[in-house]
DNA sequence: GCGGTGACGGTCG
DNA sequence: CCGACCGCCACCG
């Protein structure tokens, strides 16, 4: 087989693919994520791979949080757009400003 | 090639 | 529950 490039073609399609597979209404963590692409311990990663997303995207994005339920993003732009397009999707947030992950946190089969 | 940085997270006090 | 610390690793200057 072709010689494997571990940029963005092997790693970020990974993760990618991860994403787009949580449902609407539901969040899961940068953590999380990294652990289902088989990258335990590179949550750091995936919010690269998402940054280097453009803003126009089809990938959920949204719905990708950090550990404590929380927007890792600036709360003044990209961050409130985030916690808008999440409570579109009937998310709720506590007063706050975390998502309880108990009731929200996606919890995939396999 | 080196060092700083960051959409993070687990551990410890 | 919260903050401080440290480990993680691709990117960038």
């Amino acid at each position: 087989m072709k010689r494997q490039r571990r940029d963005e073609s092997t790693s970020y399609q990974k993760i990618f693919a991860v994403v787009k597979r949580i449902p609407r209404g539901r969040v899961a963590t940068y953590g999380q994520i990294a652990s289902l692409a088989g990258l335990p311990g590179n949550a750091r990663r995936v919010g690269y791979a998402l940054f280097s997303l453009s803003s126009a995207t089809a990938l959920p994005w949204q719905r990708v949080v950090n550990a404590k339920g929380g927007i890792s993003l600036d709360p003044t732009s990209s961050g409130l757009t985030q916690r808008l397009l999440l409570e579109k999707e009937g998310v709720l947030f506590d007063m706050r400003g975390r998502i309880p992950l108990t009731r929200y946190q996606w919890r995939p089969r396999n």
